[in-house]
RNA sequence: GGGCGCGUCGCGCAGCCUGGAUAGCGCAACAGCCUUCUAAUCUGUGGGUCGAGGGUUCAAAUCCCCCCGGGCCCGCCA
């Protein structure tokens, strides 16, 4: 609104200037709000951009949005009417609470994402995070912009890894054991067996034998595959529970196994298949691409089979909008691979699915890998972070009350946070004193600093009505810097939604943190005297805290009231 | 050989899509502020050839080309 405002006032002196996509936010705030620089014009009307700048700046002037208007150099900046913006934004963030920031842009349209999707008979390391992590927000923000989203673990329950574990099971395993600890004792099991497969390759054919044999439906080889995938999964629940996040649909690759040759057959009948090795194949060549195996000469389906059998299915159930792949980037050229052959079977909705990869998570020394045991548990990294919180818990709020709860919400807001604040192409080397860091650009400072602004809010125990609040008395330079951040809001979560990326949430729940500090420093609220400051900003905490609510659930943390 | 993404203070990052005013933030270092709403905070100081080189432009960390470093992917694994 104060944006467009602006515009008018450009547009109301030079007609045909596109003012819109020339508009800049300035550099720094003491220079305004908004930013007209002069240079394009300079051709056109044959002057020198400062002059330009000085003529026009005499020629506009102020409106009740906008307060001041100020040419320095080649610019012309503006200055919105602080009460104003102080006015309309506390109130709307009063009035529509916990849909502050939210539009209804993604009114009846559905978004399917396909996430975490970990292997089953793995363990959920801590580079299943990042799947997990950025799904979730992603699909948190959508929402917050009225999309309907259906999230799907896409479970990796078939393959030839299980008839690794059988093997290594029948050799090596132990029915107690994984009964008493399913995880760690098939995350052993795995390891051996490639370690003995160095020396003995047989074991690589046995475990194909068996996997073959779990496709036939063998009695043991079916008994066995369901076990470990009922144990692991149980497993994976947990975790997603304690981390509050909830999958529509559990739906893993052996799901859609009565639909993969349908679609093998399909594609066979559009006639974009060919023959090539014995091997079924899509030729991508004219799309610069390498082919896409469909079936194996064996006879056998493979990944790119199984998931476009998956994605017809789902396009059938929800009629997406859009359907995200939350995958890391080794898997880009395989999606390619993938939407082109959907597209060229003549699924006009091929276009509306789309994968966000990431960067993978390493060790400083180099890559994790489950089958060389190089990996680190989710759950241990959490029991660390949480030792850690209570320690300084104990040491700075003693007399706290749920501490078990507040610490594990604080440890895993550290490591959410800690994934998710950084842009997700890149690759995120695993560092215990990153995760465990607890101060500045982290988890624990934004819980932090909401915990800050609910207790002044409990404190105060003031009704708030924005009828009665006199918004003029907001005058500081850091009261209007919060105000204009948390003005900011929807943009972040437009900004976030188009290009999925959760680091923009995190960025600018950062930057709202800064600046309530900041605030809250400098703005005592509750021992304010004066009644009409003291309420204009209580009023203005309640605004704050309500943005740093939303923005943190968006990322899928906890904000607590005290810890 | 082809392709994808990354390279910004000692370290970790933001900014790049949509080019503009002295390149921001955090950690670490140093110096300050706790009888006032939680000091997991805040204030200040020092620290940068934006990987290198070309090009486009009035203007390039940002766009284009080329090179370098390290990460990843290229038919029967997922």
């Amino acid at each position: 609104m104060f944006k467009q405002e602006v515009i008018k006032l450009i547009k109301n002196q030079l007609k045909s200037v596109d003012a819109e996509s020339l508009l800049e936010i300035p550099p720094k705030k003491e220079l305004g709000d908004y930013s007209f620089p002069c240079f394009s014009l300079a051709k056109e009307l044959k002057k020198n951009p400062n002059d330009i700048a000085k003529e026009l700046t005499k020629k506009i002037k102020p409106t009740p949005l906008i307060k001041q208007i100020q040419q320095v150099g080649p610019y012309i900046n503006f200055f919105i009417n602080p009460t104003k913006i102080a006015e309309t934004t506390i109130t709307e963030a009063l009035k529509k609470k916990g849909s502050y920031g939210a539009t209804n842009e993604g009114k009846g349209k559905t978004v399917v994402i396909d996430f975490s999707s970990p292997n089953i008979a793995k363990p959920f390391g801590i580079a299943h995070l990042r799947s997990t992590a950025i799904g979730n927000s992603i699909s948190k923000i959508y929402q917050h912009l009225g999309y309907n989203c259906i999230g799907i673990n896409h479970l990796g329950d078939w393959g030839t890894q299980f008839g690794k574990l059988i093997v290594a099971y029948k050799k090596w395993g132990d029915q107690k054991t994984l009964e008493k600890d399913p995880i760690r004792h098939l995350f052993n099991l795995y390891v051996k067996f490639h370690e003995e497969a160095k020396q003995k390759p047989e074991l690589e054919d046995e475990a194909r034998e068996w996997f073959k044999k779990i496709e036939l439906k063998d009695k043991e080889a079916q008994k066995l595959w369901k076990k470990f995938s009922e144990l692991s999964l149980k497993e994976f629940k947990k975790i997603y529970s304690l981390m509050n996040i909830k999958f529509d649909e559990y739906t893993g690759e052996s799901f859609y196994a009565p639909l993969w040759e349908e679609a093998v057959k399909e594609a066979e009948k559009k006639g974009i298949t060919e023959i090539s090795d014995e091997a079924l194949i899509v030729n991508l060549e004219k799309y610069s691409l390498p082919p896409c195996i469909l079936r194996k000469k064996d006879g056998s389906t493979l990944y790119a089979t199984r998931d476009i059998a998956a994605a017809k299915y789902r396009y059938q159930k929800y009629r997406f909008y859009k359907m995200i792949y939350v995958v890391d980037h080794r898997q880009s050229l395989h999606f390619q691979q993938l939407f082109k052959v959907l597209e060229l079977m003549g699924y006009e909705w091929a276009k509306n699915c789309e994968h966000v990869p990431f960067g993978l998570m390493r060790f400083p020394e180099g890559t994790m890998s489950t089958r060389k045991g190089k990996i680190i548990f989710f759950e241990e990294v959490i029991e660390k972070a949480k030792q850690l919180v209570k320690e300084v818990i104990n040491k700075k709020n003693p007399q706290l009350k749920n501490k078990e709860e507040v610490a594990e919400a604080v440890a895993l807001g550290a490591i959410i946070f800690w994934d998710l604040s950084n842009d997700r192409m890149r690759n995120i080397s695993f560092d215990w004193e990153k995760v465990l860091d607890f101060e500045g650009e982290t988890g624990p400072y934004v819980q932090y600093t909401y915990a800050r602004a609910d207790s002044i809010i409990r404190k105060a125990n003031e009704k708030l009505d924005p009828q009665k609040i006199n918004f003029e008395k907001l005058t500081r330079i850091e009261e209007l810097n919060l105000i204009k951040t948390l003005a900011g809001f929807t943009e972040a979560v437009k900004e976030a939604k188009n290009h999925n990326k959760p680091s923009i949430i995190a960025r600018y729940l950062l930057d709202l943190a800064q600046n309530f500090n900041e605030f809250y420093h400098k703005c005592p609220c509750i021992s304010e005297k004066d009644e009409e400051i003291r309420r204009a900003r209580i009023s203005l905490v309640e605004a704050a805290k309500q943005g740093m609510e939303i923005a943190l659930s968006l990322l899928g943390i906890k904000a607590l009231p005290e810890m």
